[in-house]
DNA sequence: CCGCTATATTGATGAATGTCAATGCAAGGG
DNA sequence: CCCTTGCATTGACATTCATCAATATAGCGG
C-alpha cells in the first residue's frame, strides 16, 4: 500500500499546489491530485475529517468515530486507513488506541490548488 | 465506549468554521460537499477543468478535449457532464458546437470549505 | 496465563464507476 | 434532399468501492 507524500510548503511551488486554473496541469498531477480529492470525495471521511478536526486536542481514537457516523468499527477503520494513505490524517498508537489527526496543511494544500489565481 | 481520562471527551468541540475543520458537519453538508469533490476526484475531470480554465476565452468544445486527455468523445462528454451536473461547468450550444466553460467561483466555494479557520 | 478491550485485516457481496463501440440526433453544406 | 460533422445517449463490460461479519492482532489487568 502506497502512500502519498504529506503535503509541505515545499511542495507549494510545484504544480501540486498551484491552482488547476493556470496552465493545464499534467497527467501526473492530475493523478496525484485527484487521489487526493477522491480521498474526501466521499461523505463519511468528509464527517471523519470534520470530528477528528473538531474534537478536543485536534485527535480522535476510532471508538470515538464509530457512533457518530454510525457505521461498523472495521468500515471506520477502512475508511480511515485511506485518509491515511492521502496524506490526509496521521495515525498514532498510545496503548491499545489509535488517534487521528489532521496532517496539518494538507487542507490548505488542496485548497490552494482550487483556488483561482486572482 | 472510551474511559482514557486523557483524552475524556465530554464536549466534542465549538471551533466554528466555514470549512469541515470547524465543529461537526452535518450528513447533509458531508454529502453535498463529497458529491463535488467525488466530481474533481477523478484525474480525467481534473485535467478537463484544467484545460477548459486554460483555454483561450474560458470555454472549450468536445472535440478540443477529446485528443489532451486521450480518450474517446463519448467518455469525455460522460465527464463533462459529471461537471456539468456537479456543478462545475457550464455547457453552452452554438450550431453543432457544444461549449464548456467554469462556473465562476465554484472552485473557490470548494476551496473555502477546506481551508482552516485561522 | 487468561480474558477483555481496541483496532486492524480478511472475505464476501452488492453497488457504483470508467471506458468504449454502436447508435441516435441535430445543425449545416452540397 | 442527402451527407457530413459534432455531440449525446445507450448497452455492455471489467474494475473499483463501500459495507459488514468473522477473524486476527496487540496491549492491558487480574
Amino acid at each position: 500500500m502506497k502512500t502519498l507524500p504529506v503535503l509541505e510548503k515545499a511542495d507549494c511551488c510545484t504544480s501540486i499546489c498551484s491552482p488547476i486554473t493556470g496552465e493545464a496541469i499534467s497527467a501526473d498531477d492530475a493523478a496525484t491530485l485527484a487521489a487526493r480529492f477522491k480521498a474526501i470525495g466521499d461523505p463519511t471521511r468528509l464527517r471523519l475529517l470534520s470530528i477528528v478536526a473538531g474534537h478536543e486536542g485536534g485527535e480522535s481514537c476510532v471508538c470515538d468515530l464509530t457512533a457518530p457516523v454510525g457505521l461498523s468499527q472495521p468500515t471506520v477503520s477502512h475508511h480511515l486507513k485511506i485518509l491515511v494513505e492521502a496524506g490526509l490524517l496521521t495515525r498514532t498508537k498510545r496503548g491499545t488506541w489509535s488517534f487521528y489527526a489532521l496532517v496539518p496543511g494538507a487542507l490548505d494544500g488542496l485548497a490552494t490548488a482550487l483556488q483561482t489565481p486572482a
